[in-house]
DNA sequence: ATGTTCTTTGCGGGTTCCCGCAAAAGCCGG
DNA sequence: CCGGCTTTTGCGGGAACCCGCAAAGAACAT
């Protein structure tokens, strides 16, 4: 057995390296890459190694890395190892997820008998583990109790970018009205419409779509990452439109 | 002397710890807290302590624990250690510094070395130690070239959490008018004005207030810790306003 | 086929935003 | 005190947004 440790920081790297030796005495080789970009070439190169992979590096994120690998291999078995359980990242990774593969997901500041677990339930039992506050977030998301759907979803990543609502009518085929409804439940779920004080009698709003996308980053719904990646495939998008 | 090190990941928090004994001899005593507001406590207990912190914790943050140290102890000699080099994070740090007190920025991308050096220069020579892509940021920051104003950096941050023209007037004490022409200034110097193809003849546009915010965060001017320090702000203005 | 329920679409108007234009108000060297 | 200079403010209009209302469609059980 392989393992690839794909992790930007040293100390954790490391740190890495030695649960697996510990947790998977039957593990012959340890490899170590230090982005994302030289995971998914090393990936190619050992083609049957497991893979325990960070979600924030710079430049290339875990996400991305992840993605295309299990594009070209699509059994490989992951293990994600994240300081967070933000749902921006958790959305990340489950919507990447090839069907039927086993996969983890695991906090840092989780001990280090629950990181040896996951390793030998993943690597060895070939069962997917997902770290509890994880799954939090996951009911969170996929129950109805102030969850969003994948289309309202998407609808937010659209404002987020600074689409007008012209543009995401186009972009995701729907009319303008539709689009506007979107937006109200979105707008009703963030609970977004809290009047700021003001000393004349008449209360001044927020920008409810302004303050909408940031009430979403600041409930972690959004963060960095899901920007950079949403915004990379607008501007792929916007190449097709004029191709 | 005492050193005491703020950190809330214990890998780097250890590595830390034995950054500081082999480089600070003289040292007799290294006190470690695990969060900002455990941080605050020990800096009280013990007052003549020299500070190590990290920027990124939960759930409050290095910028916020060094705050109200400085606040107390405005001689305090603090050390921060970040993972990244946002403009964000360093216009936070310079904006809560004292007059005269000596503080440090590393990255933690930087060899032990750079981290020993810098240790030594500010604990021992009082001197400040600013990393160099650190004080590439502060340039591009303070420097006219494509940087922002403060008075620009309010509205902009303004505008992120949402608040309307009026206002952003209100509380900013000047016109509608010239928060508007703020925001103009703002989208320029964003350069938010690239039109999304369309597949009719006239094209559509961005929306402009929320493009900017997204470009804004995407270029690391705005990031999750200034927001969430921003609506801190907004909330007690609020609540002065109503009085 | 019929009724119920949910979603999608169109219409209209009140509000906010974006911004060109020009007058008014500060800032300085003469 | 006076001509420049930048910055601030007011006005007005076109566009985009927010949203109530109601008709049209789609999904599904009876």
């Amino acid at each position: 057995m392989k393992v690839l440790i794909v992790e930007d920081d040293p100390l954790h790297r490391s740190y890495l390296h030695e649960s697996v030796n510990a947790a998977l005495p039957e593990c012959s080789a340890v490899i170590e890459a230090a982005s994302g970009g030289e995971g998914e070439v090393l990936a190619r190169q050992h083609d049957k190694a497991h893979i325990v992979m960070d979600l924030q590096m710079q430049p290339r994120t875990g996400i991305e890395a992840a993605r295309t690998i299990w594009r070209e291999r699509p059994g490989t078995r992951i293990l994600f190892w994240s300081n967070y359980a933000d749902e921006a990242y958790v959305r990340g990774v489950s919507r990447i997820v090839p069907d039927g593969a086993a996969y983890g997901y695991v906090l840092k500041s989780a001990s280090e008998e629950r990181l040896k677990l996951a390793l030998r339930s993943i690597f060895v039992e070939n069962q997917c583990v997902i770290d509890r506050e994880v799954r939090g977030t996951q009911a969170m998301s996929f129950g109805q109790t102030g969850g969003f759907t994948d289309a309202e979803y998407e609808i937010l990543v659209d404002i987020a970018l600074g689409l007008t609502d012209r543009a995401i009518a186009d972009r995701r085929r729907m009319s303008l009205r539709s689009v506007q409804n979107r937006l109200q439940q979105i707008y009703d779920k963030l609970d977004v419409y809290q009047a700021t004080g003001q000393t004349t009698g008449s209360e001044s709003q927020f920008n409810l779509r302004s303050r909408a996308v940031t009430t979403a980053i600041l409930r972690k719904l959004l963060n960095y990452g899901a920007l950079e990646r949403a915004e990379a495939e607008l501007q792929d998008w916007i190449g097709g439109q004029k191709h």
